[in-house]
DNA sequence: CATTTCCTGTAGTGATCGCTCCATTATGGA
DNA sequence: TCCATAATGGAGCGATCACTACAGGAAATG
C-alpha cells in the first residue's frame, strides 16, 4: 500500500506535467502526434461509459475496448483512475460550459414574467439538452466511496458557478426592496432553481416520459409568485 | 453463459422459493431458526453498503464481512446478486414505507395555505429524515447498467405510488374549477412537487449545509400561488 | 544519419470479483 | 435416538479488476 503509493504519486508527477503541457498544445499551437486525439478518444469513451455505469462499473478494460488503445496509452496519459475520471469531468465540462446561455443581463422592455419563462425555460434546456454531463455529475455527487474525490469537488464546483450565475440574475431582476426584507432571497432562489432543475431532471430520467416545457412554465410561475410575495 | 444462466434459474427457483417461505414465516408464525435473522443481517449490510457505493461498489465480499456471515449464507438466501439487491430494496421500502405521513386527507378548519406548508414539510421531512433509502432509490435509478433491473424496477413503482397518493391530495384540496380548466392539473402538481423534492434532496447531498425548512416553505408558497392562478 | 521524445503493443502482476462445492453443525419432529 | 432439514464454514473456481514493465515504432530534432 505503502510502496504502491509512492509508485503512483512519482508517476502522476510525471504524468501530469506532460498531460498538462499536451493541453496547452492542442488549446493553440501546432499538435503534438496523434497523442491528442488518443487522448480525447480515452476521455469520451470514458465520458460515455460513466455516465451508464458511474466510476465503479467503468472499468480501465471497458475503456480500452471503447476506445480501441490500449491501456497503456491510458496510463501513460492519466496516472490512475481516479486521474482520469476528474480530467473526464474537466473535459466534458468545458464542451457543455460553451453552450451555456448567458444568464446574467436582464433584457430591458419585456414584462419580468415573459422574462423570467424565458429564462427558466433555457436554463433547464441546458441541462436537459445535454443530460449525460449532468446525470454524470449527479451520479459521482450521490455516491459516497472514497477515490474519485477529485472529480466529484470538480462538479460541485461547476454547480456553485451556475448558482452564482443565477443569483446575480435574480439580484438584477428582483423589485428591489428584497434588500431590507430578505437580503439573501436572490442566493435562496438561485439555489432552489437548481434543487427544482436538478429534480426535473432526475425525474425525467426516471419516468422518461416528461415534458419539460410545462414543468419550466408552472416553476416560473411559481418563482414569480413567490418573487413578487417576498420581496 | 449459457450452462451458467441455467444453474442460477435452477437454484434461483429453489432458493426464491425458500427465501418466500422464509419471510412469510418471519411475517406471521413461528419464527425458523436463526436463518431469519440473518437474512436480515445480510440485508441491512447490503443497504448499508450500497447507499454509500452503488450496485457495482457493493461487492459480495463486502456484504459478507459487515454481516459477518460467509459468502455461502448469502448465496443460500438469495440466488444472485441481482436478487439480493431486489430483495434488499423491497425489505427497506417496508421500512421506510411505515413511517410514511397519510397524505390523503385534508384536514377542515385550517386555511389551505397552511394545511399545505404542513403536508409539505412532512412530505420532504419523511424523505430528509431517513434519506438513505432515498439515495439509494436514486443511484440506482440514474445507473443504467443492465442487471439490477428488478430493484430499479421496484423504487420507480415505489415512486409512483408516492406520486398518486399526492395527487389525490391535490385532488381533494385545489378548488373545484381546475376540474374544466386543467383536469390534470393534480397529477402535474404532484409529479412535480415530487420532483422537487428530489432535487431539494439532491442538493441537500451536495451543499450538505442546507435548510430543507426554507426550501419547503418556499415550495409551500409557490405551489399556493400556483394553484390559485391555474385552477 | 543518429538521437531524442512521444506513444503504442504485448504480456503480465497480485488482488478481488461473483459464485460454487461440499463437508459439517445445529435443530426440531418422529 | 435417528433423521431430515436449515444453515454455516471454508476452500477455491475462472474471470476480471487496476495497474505495470518494457521493448519497439514513428516522427521531430540535431
Amino acid at each position: 500500500m505503502k510502496v504502491r503509493n509512492e509508485t503512483i504519486a512519482s508517476r502522476r508527477g510525471g504524468s501530469g506535467r506532460r498531460a498538462a503541457r499536451k493541453e496547452a498544445d492542442a488549446g493553440g499551437r501546432r499538435q503534438r502526434r496523434q497523442g491528442v486525439q488518443s487522448r480525447r478518444r480515452i476521455l469520451e469513451a470514458t465520458f460515455d461509459l460513466a455516465q451508464e455505469l458511474g466510476y465503479q462499473g467503468t472499468s480501465i478494460s471497458k475503456v480500452v475496448e471503447r476506445s480501441g488503445l490500449p491501456a497503456s496509452s491510458v496510463y501513460w496519459h492519466f496516472a490512475d483512475k481516479d486521474a482520469l475520471f476528474a480530467a473526464m469531468i474537466h473535459h466534458s465540462f468545458e464542451q457543455w460550459a460553451a453552450n451555456l446561455p448567458k444568464w446574467t443581463p436582464p433584457t430591458k422592455g419585456v414584462s419580468r414574467r415573459d422574462e423570467l419563462a424565458a429564462r427558466v425555460r433555457s436554463a433547464i434546456a441546458s441541462i436537459a439538452s445535454n443530460p449525460e454531463f449532468w446525470r454524470l455529475g449527479l451520479i459521482l455527487s450521490l455516491q459516497r466511496q472514497p477515490g474519485e474525490l477529485q472529480a466529484r469537488e470538480l462538479f460541485k464546483n461547476i454547480r456553485q458557478r451556475v448558482i452564482a450565475n443565477m443569483a446575480e440574475f435574480w439580484r438584477q431582476v428582483l423589485p428591489t426592496g428584497y434588500r431590507r426584507r430578505a437580503p439573501d432571497l436572490p442566493e435562496l432562489l438561485a439555489r432552489f432553481t437548481m434543487a427544482t432543475a436538478d429534480g426535473l431532471f432526475v425525474s425525467a430520467q426516471i419516468d422518461s416520459d416528461h415534458d419539460y416545457n410545462r414543468f419550466a412554465d408552472l416553476l416560473a410561475d411559481m418563482l414569480e409568485a413567490v418573487a413578487v410575495r417576498r420581496s
